[in-house]
DNA sequence: ACGGAAATGAGAATCATTGTCAACCCGCGG
DNA sequence: CCGCGGGTTGACAATGATTCTCATTTCCGT
């Protein structure tokens, strides 16, 4: 080990590397690791399903994303951000509402310092029947 | 439809329905599927793998269990303590805590409400690094 | 430019979960 | 008490996300 100082175990940077990291910068929302794969490939960036596997195992090892299971156990990453907001889907049309919530965003950072946590960052998902369903 | 009232559409009652039931009565812990197949069988309880998913799926979709993911993507089940509650997990060691949140109960009954949703559920989770990580 | 190591990609392998469908069991009517 | 109809079961196939394998390619220091 010459200079490279310990710590964070950076790969070596590459062209499909690069992809993913700008495709995540690209949105707020969590995508699951086939999404990304579709969408970049969408965009002309060939890429290994594998790879993107790899990439976001890499990102979230490094604590760069943050990584949650849907009720169906797809994984889904984002890239960690500050600013954030939920949602409010319906359960007939899918239609979606973003919402912001202060309210809930100091419940959630209190009752998890409450209990010692640190790093908080929290997931919120409302599911209804909108009105015009 | 004779008098049978709606709501809870109870399953015909079965020597396998019992035995999960039991099962998961017996512990307070989270219990993959898998698992509690094997546990049955261990415990001299034939069963099939697909009528333990049916019985836990059944449980939950009434509201009888807590079912969540691991980080592998397993979901573990657990009986329903007593009430609605959230979980606070640990994203290194796993360790869950049930928290209980009138405020955000209340929040999210609003919010939805304010957009003309109804019949409203939600979903929270917090994850942050717990202090004995 | 060269060599070695890390990274990639295509496809196979893994594993939890769900679907399929014939055999089975429960409660009710006769 | 016996038989019937339909919900329930179980063995096995099918699905789908994620991981593994390994030959090939790409990057980086020399």
């Amino acid at each position: 080990m010459t200079g490279q100082s310990a710590g964070a175990p950076t790969r070596r940077p590459t062209r499909q590397q690069l992809a993913v990291a700008a495709a995540l910068g690209q949105t707020e929302d969590f995508v699951s690791a086939q999404q990304l794969h579709a969408r970049l490939r969408g965009d002309g960036n060939p890429i290994g399903l594998a790879t993107v596997y790899r990439c976001l195992a890499a990102l979230a090892a490094v604590g760069r994303l943050d990584v949650l299971r849907t009720d169906d156990g797809e994984a889904v990453y984002r890239q960690c951000s500050t600013d954030h907001h939920h949602h409010l889907v319906c359960r007939i049309c899918g239609r979606t509402v973003e919402v912001a919530g202060p309210t809930v965003e100091s419940w959630a950072e209190s009752v998890a310092r409450e209990h010692g946590f640190r790093d908080v960052r929290h997931t919120i998902e409302i599911v209804g029947t909108c009105a015009t369903c």
